[in-house]
DNA sequence: TCCAATATTATGC
DNA sequence: GCATAATATTGGA
């Protein structure tokens, strides 16, 4: 597999990281975290990466401006297993404002008592912000957790105008 | 193959 | 309300 391309997005919450394979979008990285390795010597940009780059410059632009992304790039998620898909492709069809709770995603994928597990696989979700995750909330209406930080989370639900238990 | 960890939830005190 | 068990999935020993 080749490596990675990572790329900038500067918003005006900071610098987030945007990390492509051949495939597809493949993360997304909060500003400061820098999990991924910068890669400041570009080689020829693909073509389909440059788009898929604009594409998800203005996603997350909109989101973290509190308005829905018109189109997103491809998603790689060839690494990440069958029932981790299942979880993401419910939190993207959870529309904008709108929340759900752990155990209720474990039942839209038709495993009601995988609560635990759905918590799990959120945490494993490459791309945030994005794959709206953040909409995913405890079943008494408090925060779950959040991979890059409560504070975002906190942050991006203020922006949908969702309210919160704490 | 088994064991421990996890961004939960339901139950009993 | 707080402590405890139960549940599904995943990653490492």
């Amino acid at each position: 597999m080749k490596p990675d391309i990572v790329l900038p997005i500067s918003t005006p919450e900071g610098d987030f990281w945007a990390r492509y394979t051949e495939n597809g979008l493949a993360g997304i990285d909060f500003p400061g975290r820098r999990r991924a390795v910068r890669s400041h010597s570009t080689p020829a940009l693909p073509k389909r990466v440059k788009q898929w780059h604009l594409q998800a410059t203005q996603a997350l632009k909109s989101v973290l401006s509190g308005r829905p992304f018109k189109s997103l790039p491809p998603l790689d998620w060839t690494e990440a297993t069958p029932f981790q898909q299942k979880v993401w492709r419910v939190m993207l069809s959870i529309p904008m404002g709108k929340t759900l709770a752990y155990g209720g995603v474990a039942s839209r994928i038709g495993n009601p008592s995988a609560c635990r597990a759905v918590g799990s696989a959120c945490g494993a979700n490459p791309i945030p912000v994005l794959v709206p995750c953040h909409r995913i909330l405890a079943g008494n209406g408090g925060l779950g957790g959040f991979s890059g930080g409560l504070q975002w989370k906190r942050r991006l639900l203020e922006r949908e105008k969702v309210s919160f238990r704490e």
